[in-house]
DNA sequence: ATAATAAATACCAAAACCGCATCAATCATC
DNA sequence: GATGATTGATGCGGTTTTGGTATTTATTAT
């Protein structure tokens, strides 16, 4: 089989024009090469495409039906030719973003909403996972992208921080406290706290502590769960009170109430990727963080440094 | 655009192997001409489609993307050209079949069936026609082929008998003769006819008028009617009585019986077809026509002989 | 009959392509 | 850490393919 595209170009043109010389015209060649061609073609399928005499050229059956699979297949080729480029260039492919629970509440929405606005042929997998698993998703190529507060990264996993929000108290409905619009942290320090494992969560955990010790005391932690959501949870049962991140404000639950701390510390989140991971929708993706971190800090949001 | 087949081949078998010397080898090429084609493909594409040490190769985001489309595009090729092929031999297309209403009765179904049966691919438009407009719905090209009894053929159409049946006598169902199994044409010479008209089915016409003649007495025509089945109506109204081919008994309609006549005519048929028309469906049908028209004399049918 | 048009053919030059030989980079092994 | 083996890239010469010009052949219009 040495057909080739260049044959079914010109005998598309010819196809189109029924006309030797005009076809040549259009293809930029002169007449003979065209002939020569038309006739390796009819050779190769061992089909007469054309009927023609010196004055008159004509489609056969076959030539009718071969007119459209090559205008099939020579469309194909220019639509290959575009989506690969597009594929290359981060406009068609897959995203696997895997995120925690956390994400859901803050980060994710609107930066999947900034990606899906500027590569809006991407497709995007959202993969909700544990903390503990974010990493392991991203080693093992399982996942493109995590969503991530900062944390000790292992090597191969590059991070950019993308947005900042300040804590906030969150406590029982009842409480004492909440009948005031903001709290001083000290106020807390009787409080019992539900926190995060320092184990798995070491950064936030630190932040939670590191904020009460900015207030002069160290909290007393009487529980400890690995998500955000499940601190609200308790602490609408009554089983304590905690500083969360601010965006978790956003989660109704009766019996828990948010309160604006005074000099509250802010919370980072930020974005994980493989270094190795050479996804062209990556780089898109990380373009859309870098411009959003930029956007949030100039909108006066507190926005951590660039690293 | 100068990208090749040669390159969608190549570019396969590298996919397929990852490993140059494979392909090459599958290819039945030497290595160095894959390397260089393939980098003249991703310098067209300006995308890198492998990433490649010369310890590894693998695909790039873009480059599995292509290989979908590629592999779709060289499959489009081979099957576009099978089926081209298959168009040639008229085992795919599109035959166009104009007939009368009486060849509905007789030859053509069995003649579908066996051109069916032949090429099981092939289209079979059909398409019922007054027997005026036979002629020119194959001259203009509106049809393929036509069946039809024998007739003066105007320049540029073909005709190959196939088939021949004799005339049987249908009566009113109270008619005198009706009683008897077998009726003497002669016993019809005081009855009225119903017959064709001379002037759109001579050949027909005369068939029936010569019968006549052959057993010595000239019909008393008193109706005349396009469609053999139209003359079965008028008959089973007790209008007259006629001369009509074998195959019209399968027609059973209360008020009309067919009875075997001694020494009857027989009644050709068979097919009509531009010279002009090049479909290569238009080949194997002849080609079946002819076959069925072989297979019918030899069962021991009358059939008409070959031109 | 003659001129004009259009496709096919002959012949030559340029480009593309392949194979051999070789180079360069990486990996395994001692 | 040096050495050999493996593998992809590169240089070069010869062959094949392709395109252009000139010419031939066949058909149609005048």
């Amino acid at each position: 089989m040495t057909i080739n595209f260049r044959q079914l170009r010109y005998f598309v043109a010819l196809a189109d024009t029924l006309h030797f010389g005009q076809a040549a015209a259009r293809l930029h060649i002169s007449q003979p090469p065209l002939s020569r061609q038309i006739a390796a073609l009819e050779e190769e399928l061992g089909v007469a495409l054309f009927k023609r005499s010196t004055r008159q050229v004509e489609l056969t059956a076959a030539g009718r039906h071969f007119h459209e699979q090559a205008l099939r297949i020579v469309d194909s080729l220019n639509t290959a030719v575009r989506s690969t480029q597009a594929t290359a260039r981060g406009e068609l492919g897959v995203l696997r973003v895997s995120f925690t629970s956390f994400a859901a509440w803050s980060l994710l929405p609107p930066l999947i909403r900034a990606y899906s606005d500027a590569y809006p042929q991407a497709d995007i997998q959202l993969n909700e996972v544990l903390p503990r698993e974010l990493n392991d998703t991203l080693i093992s190529g399982n996942a493109d992208i995590g969503i991530a507060f900062p944390w000790q990264r292992p090597p191969g996993l590059e991070y950019l921080p993308v947005y900042a929000e300040p804590l906030c108290a969150v406590l029982p409905q009842g409480h004492r406290l909440a009948r005031k619009p903001e709290i001083a942290v000290g106020e807390l320090a009787a409080e019992p706290f539900i926190t995060l494992p320092a184990a798995t969560a070491p950064a936030l955990h630190e932040l939670v502590i590191g904020c009460c010790r900015d207030h002069g005391f160290e909290p007393h932690i009487r529980l400890e769960t690995h998500l955000q959501q499940t601190i609200v949870n308790l602490v609408a049962e009554g089983l304590g009170v905690s500083l969360v991140p601010q965006s978790m404000s956003k989660m109704q639950l009766p019996g828990a109430v948010f309160r604006p701390v005074s000099a509250p510390r802010l919370v980072e989140q930020g974005v994980v990727w493989a270094g190795s991971n050479d996804n062209p929708c990556l780089t898109g993706f990380l373009a859309c963080a870098r411009d959003f971190g930029a956007l949030a800090q100039a909108r006066g949001g507190a926005t951590a440094a660039q690293p």
